[in-house]
DNA sequence: TTAAGTGCAAATATTTTGCTGTCAC
DNA sequence: GTGACAGCAAAATATTTGCACTTAA
């Protein structure tokens, strides 16, 4: 489905923006792939959705628009047990972390909230004195439909 | 440090021989490699140890001996949030799974076992009807000596 | 004996870099 | 105007595959 031409800026451009970086018509397209996404995409895919609304859009610049969002944490990267290839997908960093679920199965991947991983956090921070920046839990099984 | 050529056979080479997996000259030293790791290792480091016991070991062999393992649940395959580079780091199966902290700064790793964890797993198997084969927990951050 | 495994070469997949011209501010 | 960014080509990195020879069981 076709995204209009001229969207309401979204947060992570309103993000970037508000930090002083640059903003290209090509950010603001890849911005927006990644905001709409209904599902963890990789690299291959966002470049595909971008050429979509914009047919010059190119592969290096994707990588480069990733790498800029990782560096201000704007987004997180998975590689959900590498179910589907070697690449990596990227989400748009949750306001609280989420564990991912992913089937070994038919691939579907759940997310999921828990105080209790909040709780575990917060154990690591004390217990290990570590400071936690960013977290990544990935969890392979079966999902209630594939289960046997 | 060398390793012994004749070593006493490993878990690892034990339970594959017990599955029936033909046992090999190159993957007895692949193994033994694995196993006697003190830090996480990737492909390459596998193959640079192991080629010091075995000169003619082929990179290929280690891929195919990692997968072998992974199809068989008995290394499990971590990335160190790319601390380090784009490749996987491996180590053999706990008992117990256990979180990966790497420390953004100096790059070291520490591992943790934690009850909470097993409790959230527990969580995460009722509420979302999953049935968990294995987990992989990294969290990024600041160690004790690197946190400002 | 023979199916599975090995090494070698080449292919594929993923991501990065160098360079030149362009654009946001 | 200028420094950051884009596209293109090529390189670098990581992993897999095809094939002929070898070996464990």
């Amino acid at each position: 489905m076709p995204m209009p031409k001229t969207e309401a800026p979204g947060r992570l451009q309103a993000e970037l923006m508000a930090r002083g970086v640059r903003m290209t018509r090509q950010r603001r397209t890849i911005l927006g792939v990644i905001e709409t996404a209904k599902t963890h995409l990789d690299a291959s895919q966002i470049l595909r959705k971008a050429q979509r609304l914009d047919p010059s859009i190119d592969r290096v610049t994707v990588y480069r628009t990733l790498k800029l969002l990782k560096r201000h944490g704007l987004v997180d990267e998975l590689d959900l047990l590498h179910l589907r290839g070697d690449g990596h997908y990227y989400e748009r960093r949750p306001q609280r972390d989420h564990l991912h679920m992913a089937c070994l199965r038919c691939g579907k991947v759940v997310e999921f909230e828990s105080r209790l991983f909040e709780r575990l956090k917060g154990e690591v921070e004390r217990e290990c004195h570590f400071h936690i920046m960013l977290t990544r839990v990935e969890m392979g099984g079966y999902c209630a439909n594939c289960r046997t």
